[in-house]
RNA sequence: GGCCCCAUCGUCUAGCGGUUAGGACAAGUGAUUUUCAAUCACUAAAUAGGGGUUCGACUCCCCUUGGGGCCGCCA
C-alpha cells in the first residue's frame, strides 16, 4: 500500500476501542483484536476505548464484564477510557445510554429514514428459509414499510408487537478498507434490517454506529467477520449525518479446522491459558504474530517493542490458524528467561493447587492467586507435615525450569520431593541388562558413599566428585556405561522414568532422605 | 444458495518483476547425556491450477479451483 494512503494517521488524533459483548469469557479472538488496537494506539499515541456492548440484556451477564476486563489487564493491554475507569464520552457500558439512543431512533423514524415493522419473527423466518432455498439472499420484503400512519396507530393500539426498520436506500455502498482496498455492496441485496428492538434500545449496528460517533473514534479495527456489517453502518452514518471513521478488518484467527475459533473447538478463554500456567508475555507475543510479523528474523517481542515495530501494513490478509505448539514453545522460552526467585513466586501456587503444600499462614492473606507468593513466607508439606520455606521450594522448582512448558506442569514433576513413600515398580531400577544383583550392588555402593558424606556436604559438587568416578567403573563386561550406576541412583530418588539429574536431586532432598530412598529402592528388589 | 473476503513448507510467515524461494514452530537425524528437557549442528518440507502482461513472474491482471466470513427482534 503506498505511503500516501495512510496520511490520515496523525499521532493524538487516533481514537480506537474494541466493543466486546459480555456474553461469554474473554476469548482468544477478542483478546488479539484488543491488542492490535492497543498497539495501534500506542504506536501514534491515541486513545484505546473499552466500550462494554449490552444492550441484549437477556445474554449479557456483568460477570463475563469482569473477566474481559481484568484478563485484558493481566494480559498488560490497557484502556484510557472505559466502564471501569470512566473517561468523557461516557458511559461506556451500553445499557446505561439508552435514551441517547431513543434520540437517534427518533430522529431516523421522524425522517423516515425508519419504520415500524410488526412481523412476527416466525414470518420472517419462514420467508428467510424459503429465500435461501431458491438461491436468494434473504432480505427483508418490505411488508411494512408502506404502512400509512392510521394504520401504524391502529397496529399499535391493539398492542401489537414492533420493532424499528431502517429503510435501506437502494445504492451502491462502498468504502475503503485500510488493509483490503475498495469493498463494494450493493445494498439492495442488504434489504431493510432492524435498528431497534423498541423505542430505546438499539440493535447492534445502530448502537456501534451511534456509539463510534459519539465517543469520536476515528479507526475502526475489528474482525472480518464485521465486514458485511460495515456497509449498513455506513448507511446509518449517512442517515444520521454522522462522519465515517477509517475501516480495518483484521484476518480471523482459525480453529484447526480452519474455521473461525469457537466454542466448538475447545476452550478458547484467555482465562483457561491462565490457570494452566501460560505466561502473558507469551500470549501477547503469540498473539501478535497472529496476523502480523515486523519483517524481519527475530520472533521474540515484548510489548514495548511491539508497540515500537507495530505497523498496520505489515497486517496479514488471510486467516491464521491457531497453533498451540508454538504458544507453548514461546512459553517455554519466556519461563527460563525468569530469574528463579520469579519463577519460584509464580510456581508456588500450582503446588498449592496440587495440594503438595500448604502456605502456613492466616487464611485472609490468602490467594494470591496466580500473583506470586511471599518470600518470607513458610508452607507446610502436606505428605509429611515438616515446615518448609519459600527457599527451599524455590531450589524444587527451579530443577524444572528448563523443562517446563506450562507452569502447572510442575506439581506432577516435582510431587517426589513432597511424598515420603514413592511408588514405581521395580523393573524402573533396571538399567538396560542390568539384573537384580547389579542393580543392588549399585545401589549398595552408593549408600556407603553417600553415608561417608557430611551431611552439610551433600550438594551436587561434591556428590559428582565422588560418584561419579565409581560410576565410570561400574558398567556391564567393561562397557563403562555410568547408566549402570546413575539410573538406578535417580529412579530410587525420583520414582520417575523420566526427572532431574540425581546430584541436584541429591541435593535438595539432604542426606537423610537420600539414604532413606535407596534403602528402600533395594527393599524393592 | 446469494454477497463479500482470502490463497508461499503441516502451521505462523519473509518476499513487494530477476533469490540456490529465507526464518520460526512442529517433525526427523546427529552431538551432549543416567532419563526427560534445555542447548548446538544438520535434514526433509511450499509458491493451488490455467490463461494473459513482460525479455523475465511467487510477485501485476483475468478465470477456475479451494478455503473462510456474513446473510437475526446476537454482537
Amino acid at each position: 500500500m503506498p505511503l500516501d494512503d495512510f496520511k490520515f494517521i496523525r499521532p493524538g488524533k487516533i481514537r480506537v476501542r474494541i466493543a466486546p459483548s459480555p456474553t461469554g469469557l474473554l476469548h482468544i479472538g477478542l483478546a488479539r483484536t484488543a491488542l492490535f488496537n492497543y498497539l495501534f494506539a500506542k504506536k501514534y499515541q491515541g486513545n484505546f476505548v473499552l466500550r462494554i456492548e449490552d444492550t441484549d440484556i437477556e445474554r449479557s451477564d456483568s460477570g463475563f464484564e469482569e473477566d474481559i476486563i481484568e484478563n485484558l489487564q493481566w494480559l498488560g493491554i490497557e484502556w484510557s477510557e472505559g466502564p471501569d475507569i470512566g473517561g468523557n464520552f461516557g458511559p461506556y457500558r451500553q445499557s446505561e445510554k439508552l435514551p441517547a439512543y431513543a434520540k437517534y431512533i427518533e430522529k431516523l423514524l421522524n425522517t423516515e429514514s425508519a419504520y415500524r415493522c410488526f412481523c412476527s419473527e416466525d414470518e420472517l423466518e419462514a420467508k428467510r428459509q424459503y429465500a435461501m432455498s431458491i438461491g436468494q439472499q434473504p432480505r427483508y420484503n418490505g411488508k411494512c414499510s408502506q404502512l400509512s400512519s392510521d394504520e401504524i396507530r391502529k397496529l399499535l393500539a391493539e398492542g401489537k408487537k414492533s420493532i424499528v426498520r431502517f429503510r435501506t436506500p437502494n445504492e451502491k455502498v462502498s468504502f475503503k478498507d485500510l488493509l483490503r482496498g475498495k469493498i463494494e455492496f450493493d445494498s439492495n441485496l442488504i434489504g431493510d434490517f432492524g435498528i431497534a428492538k423498541d423505542l430505546a434500545t438499539p440493535l447492534y449496528n445502530l448502537a456501534v454506529v451511534v456509539d463510534d460517533f459519539e465517543m469520536k473514534i476515528s479507526h475502526v479495527i475489528r474482525g472480518e467477520d464485521h465486514i458485511p456489517n460495515t456497509p449498513k453502518q455506513i448507511l446509518l452514518q449517512k442517515a444520521l449525518e454522522f462522519p465515517r471513521p477509517e475501516y480495518l478488518h483484521l484476518p480471523l484467527i482459525l480453529g484447526p479446522d480452519r474455521s473461525k475459533l469457537s466454542k466448538r473447538h475447545g476452550a478458547f478463554a484467555i482465562a483457561d491459558y491462565r490457570k494452566e500456567g501460560y505466561l502473558p508475555e507469551a500470549i501477547i507475543n503469540f498473539m501478535a504474530f497472529l496476523g502480523w510479523n515486523p519483517g524481519g528474523e527475530r520472533e521474540i517481542y515484548s510489548m514495548p517493542s511491539l508497540i515500537k515495530e507495530f505497523s498496520i501494513e505489515r497486517i496479514q490478509k488471510g486467516g491464521a490458524v491457531f497453533n498451540v505448539r508454538r504458544l507453548d514453545f514461546l512459553n517455554g522460552f519466556y519461563i527460563r528467561q525468569k530469574s528463579a526467585e520469579k519463577f519460584a513466586e509464580i510456581c508456588i501456587p500450582y503446588l498449592i493447587e496440587a495440594g503438595l503444600v500448604v502456605p502456613a499462614f492466616k487464611s485472609e492473606q490468602y490467594p494470591p492467586a496466580y500473583g506470586g507468593m511471599n518470600l518470607t513466607q513458610t508452607y507446610k508439606v502436606s505428605g509429611t507435615g515438616e515446615e518448609v520455606n519459600f527457599n527451599y521450594l524455590q531450589n524444587i522448582v527451579v530443577l524444572y525450569q528448563e523443562r517446563l512448558k506450562k507452569l502447572s506442569e510442575i506439581s506432577e514433576l516435582t510431587d517426589f520431593f513432597f511424598n515420603d513413600k514413592l511408588e514405581y515398580n521395580k523393573e524402573l531400577l533396571k538399567w538396560k541388562e542390568a539384573g537384580d544383583r547389579e542393580i543392588e550392588d549399585s545401589l549398595n555402593k552408593l549408600e556407603k558413599i553417600i553415608s561417608e558424606i557430611k551431611a552439610e556436604d551433600c550438594n551436587k559438587e561434591i556428590l559428582e566428585e565422588k560418584i561419579l568416578p565409581e560410576a565410570e567403573k561400574i558398567g556391564l563386561s567393561g562397557t563403562k556405561d555410568r547408566g549402570y550406576l546413575l539410573w538406578p541412583f535417580r529412579v530410587a530418588l525420583t520414582g520417575k522414568e523420566a526427572s532431574a539429574g540425581p546430584f541436584e536431586v541429591a541435593e535438595v532432598l539432604g542426606k537423610e532422605k537420600v539414604l532413606k530412598r535407596i534403602r528402600e529402592a533395594k527393599e524393592r528388589l
